[in-house]
Formats: structure tokens, sequence, C-alpha cells
DNA sequence: CTGAAAGCGCTTACAG
DNA sequence: CTGAAAGCGCTTACAG
């Protein structure tokens, strides 16, 4: 037989599997097993050279103790580290992590929640898609414990880890008004997720605030398409009657095509042009010239993903919990 | 009763779990259900918001149909690429994949091999760290079909698919020696692992028959300490009695090191240096001369992997297949 | 201190 | 065309 199982150590020692079971999970004070025949068991098991089946443990338990993570988009560093992390964390708790990536296909959420839901992960950390809102309700008419990070819904009541893109968006902009900015560009996604809603906020009272808000200085751009609506934002956004003289990037692909845009139309930052970004990227490094960005705490978003999601799957906390972490504007360099 | 079950199904309808379990499996022409009754299930079924469960599942055929993925640095983009890959692939065979991070750590690799392990997975595909050679052997005494992706041992006869690194360093020495270098330095990471030797080889051979070949000449970097390891290297070469002209960076990572330390010493590439790279980086589309650099199609060499393992697991191959992929070398701008 | 037995949810060889 | 029953490998309430 290829596979040893607890009822094979059982048969060659001529006990139960009760013992055996009791003992390989370290129970056996529960158990009142004798230390002599714990002792013979291990020394058993090992010889045999046991490895236990967790398929038939988490059937038996109603527990799989795998957490199920959707992430949109795994070559996203971003998104890479957060799943590191995340796994790295979940780790420390005894649960494995299936990762599944789905591209920012709503279709491919789907799929994927279906397929995890189905292995029964005891639990899922989702960076949701556009339009995922109704496997998210569907997740949470099961009953299955779910948190979302970095992206959410306004309407649903669901835990979610972000930072506080509002106050991270205001600081940003207030930070090119420092710098003497009149004329103060943003580029977002056009879609309806609650972060880029606090961003866009965020820029809009500070704007205001300082009297210099102009509709025409927001461009939304979309993500299937980044690099030639960015292309397209920037052309716009530089024939403008006023001149601009500042572009907040709300997203991290928006900052990164945005960089790569004024570099190839040799508009030179910062002195015609001053830029914040959002998170920080390796690219940066390779520049002659200091780039501004935010940087969310990942690890530290990551690790609170972990820990309201298991407080859930234990029960510990029934209402979803919403975390908002601060950001920090790297400026001084 | 929070899950539903085939046996919910049959005793509502009151009828076998047989019968349930053959259409819901579209077996219904093996078992000879009727069409009648065939139809009566699906439709209780879908009603009933049945979900399978797939534990039980594999459980009982003695298959998960899941694949575990176990790279060495997921933030690194090409391996996050190539996890994308295979996960898409591994999906259109009706397989999920479990991926997990050693972030190069052995005892890392050795711990997720053997929660994977005991996941029943069925079959690994694996980027091992430098001395995880002990865990594929055990591997392959217990028959669990393994692919090895990027790396490989050279003393251990198990699938592998990689580049043709020979080749493909070969063809990047010459490039350099074309364009007029005549002090090409050589840096790679200091382990044992197939690949690295490879490329050295590679490297060592196209150098002695142009008759250019100096010792001196080869810098070896240990990936704990990429950033400083590059810097004193660069230093030394540039401290040698020939001044050297090239350089070959025989890794990702060790390649974007070598480039930020040349800018930061202004050192001019490539009126000063020319170097070649190992790995497409994002870095290069922000960098105002161009970058040649070996680019490895690790959409096909995912794709590669997951068929392989899959015939393994299948039981359609015996023997190992080891697959070797060329690179293409881009320097054309 | 130890064991017999039920049951998690599924599939399938067998019988009718 | 349909069903009763065994069994995948485990855990655990119960009895002794």
């Amino acid at each position: 037989m290829s596979h040893i199982s607890i009822k094979d150590i059982a048969q060659e020692l001529g006990i139960s599997t009760t013992s055996v079971s009791l003992v390989l999970n370290g129970k056996e004070k529960e158990g009142r097993v004798s230390k002599k025949l714990a002792d013979k068991i291990r020394k058993k098991a090992k010889e045999m050279n046991y490895e236990p089946n967790t398929l038939a443990r988490s059937l038996r338990m109603g527990k799989s103790n795998i957490i199920g993570l959707i992430v949109a988009d795994i070559s996203n560093p971003f998104f890479a580290n957060m799943s590191f992390h995340i796994q790295e964390y979940a780790e420390k708790y005894g649960y494995s992590v299936i990762i599944a990536n789905t591209n920012e296909s709503d279709l491919k959420m789907e799929n994927m929640v279906n397929i995890l839901k189905n292995r029964q992960v005891d639990g899922f950390i989702i960076v949701p898609t556009e339009s995922g809102n109704e496997q998210i309700n569907d997740l949470l008419k099961r009953k299955i414990p779910v948190v979302l990070i970095d992206r959410y819904f306004s309407g649903i009541n669901v835990s979610h880890v972000t930072v506080n893109n509002y106050l991270a968006s205001k600081g940003a902009t207030n930070y090119l008004i420092d710098q003497g900015c009149k004329n103060i560009a943003f580029m977002l996604y056009n879609n309806q997720l609650g972060h880029m809603k606090e961003r866009k906020r965020g820029y809009l009272d500070t704007l205001k605030d300082a009297g210099l808000f102009n509709p025409q200085l927001i461009k939304e751009i979309n993500h299937l398409a980044v690099d030639q609506d960015v292309e397209s934002a920037v052309t716009d956004l530089f024939s403008l009657g006023n001149k601009i003289d500042g572009i907040f990037f709300a997203a991290g692909a928006i900052s990164l095509s945005g960089i790569k845009c004024l570099i190839n139309k040799q508009i030179k930052i910062p002195d015609e042009i001053r830029v914040v970004c959002f998170d920080k990227s390796e690219v940066f490094d390779f520049m002659q010239i200091p780039i501004p960005y935010i940087q969310q705490p990942v690890m530290e978003m990551g690790e609170t993903a972990v820990e309201i999601l298991i407080k859930q799957i234990k029960k510990e906390i029934a209402d979803p919990l919403l975390v908002e972490i601060p950001a920090e504007l790297h400026s001084e360099f």
C-alpha cells in the first residue's frame, strides 16, 4: 500500500485507532493514554513514515483550515506582496492559503469563489473585481466568513481592511498645494469601488477648501486601457488654458503609466510638473529624480485581514469589522 | 442545516443517493437513469442551492485535483507571472492550484511540501530552493508526481522545464563580443543549481572560444545580500588593470541590482559599459537607454510544466521528462 | 487507561 | 432503470 493510515498503525500494534489518533494529535492527556503506549505509537508512526490525511480530517471536523485568497492581479507587486504576508501570517495560526488570481475578471472571480467554496475553505480574503458584489453577497448569505481587502463596495456590509484613503488623498493633494501648485490634476479609475470614491472625495474636498477646484482636471481611466487613457489624459491636461503644474495619480498602475508618459513627452519632473503617486514601486529606484508616493502598509493590512477572518471563522466576532489603516506620504528624500 | 448534501436531495425526492450522484456528475448515461428522474434531480439540486463537497469527493476518489505550486519568491514578477499562467492553464484541465511561497528558505520549502502533501495534492510544480533536493527525493520516494521549473538539481532524475540556459548564455555573451567588448564580466549566484551552472558554462565556453577568458571577471553573488555583493563586485571589476567594457548579469535580481549600481556610480550605459540582463523588467521602460535582456518564455514554461505534471498524474508517462525551451535575446530597439 | 462504532459527504461495484 | 451498502481516513462521544 502506498499510503499509511492510522488504521495501519493500529493494526501493526494490535490496538485501536482511537489511541493512535489521540496520541498523534497530542491529546493523550485528555484520552489518558499511558505514556508507554503513547511512545510506542509515536515510534511506530515515525517508523512507518506516517503522514496524516488532512482531507479526511477536514471532512470529519467540518473545517479545512484553508483560507481562500482571491486577488485581482497577482502580477502587481502590491498584491504579490500582500499575498506573501497573508500566507506567512495565516500559517502561524495553522491555516494554509489557496491563492487565486482573477486578473480583474468578474467571471473569473465567480469561478474561483465557487471552486474554493466547494473545496470547503473556512473563509475568504478577497480583493474584489469591479462587479464582484454579487459573489460577496452570495457568500454572506451562506454565512461563509469573508474579509475584503484594499477594495470594497460601499453598499455591502462586510468586513474590510483598507488604508484611510480619504486622509491619504487629502495629504497628497495638500502636499502638492504646499509645493506651490495651483492647477492640480487627478487621475483615477472609472469604477464605483469604495476606495476610489474616497480618494476622489479627499482630492475634491482639499481643492475646494483651497479654492483651486476645476472639474476639467479630473481624468478617469479605464483599467483595460490604462496606457492609452493616461496618454490622452495627459495630452488633454497640457492643452488646457491654465497650465497644469501638479498631478495626483490615484492608483499604482496609473502612476507608473503616468510617469512613463511624462518621460516620453519629455516633461520634466519636478520642474515642469509635480506629481504624487500611489504605491511604492521598484521603478522609482531607477529614476534620477525622487518621486513622492503614498505607501500602503501592506503587511499590516494583510495581517489585519487574517486576524479578522480567523476571528470570524472562530465566531469570536459576529458583526463586520471595518478597519482603516493610515497610509504614509513619502516626500522626503 | 447549513450545508446541503446529496443525501438531503435524495431524501427530499424519496430516491437513492446513487441516482443523485450519478446525475449530478453527468453520468446518467452510464447509470442509465431515466431522463425524467435526471431532470427532477437537477431541478431540485438547483432549488436547494446544492454545492458539492469536493473534500469528500477527493477522499473517496483518492484524487484531489489540486496541484501544489511552490515558488521561491512570489514577489519576483517572473515567478508571479509564471504562477498566473500555471493557474490559468491548470484550471482548463480541471485542476486547482495552491500557491505557496518559500521566500528562498529551505525550511519553509520543507514545511510547505509537507503541508501540501498532507492535503493530498495530486502533484507538485516546484521552483526549488538551493538545498531543496532532499524534499524532492522524498517526494520521488513516495511516488508523488513532481515537475521542477526554472531551476533544477543536476543530480536528481526528475522532470524539469527550463530555458536552454547554455545557449541563452552563449547568445548573450556573443552579443557583447559582437558589440566590440573585450573584457566581459559575468555575475551569477553562488549556488549549485543546474541552471546557474549552465549559464556559467555558456559564458565560459564562449569567452574561451574567443580567447577572451579571464577568471577575475567572474563574480559570485550571495542571494541574501544581492545589493551589497553586486556593489562590491562592480567596484572590484572597475579597479582591474584591463578596464571592463561589458557585463552579463546572469539572473533577474542581479540584473536590476547591477543596473541600479551603475546608475548610482554614474557609469554610462552603453558608452562606458555594455550590459545584458536576465529577464524582462518593467524597470527598463523607465530608462532613457535601451537595455538588452534575455527573455524567458514564461507562459510556455508554465504550460509545459502543467502538461507534464498532469501526464504523470494520469500515469500516461512514467519516466522523467526534461524540457528545454529556447530563450530569446532582446537587443533590437 | 482502552476500544467499538458512528459518521463527515461522497462514489461505485454489485444486485435486482 | 434504481437502490442498498461499503468504504475513503479521520475524530470523538460513549461504554467499560
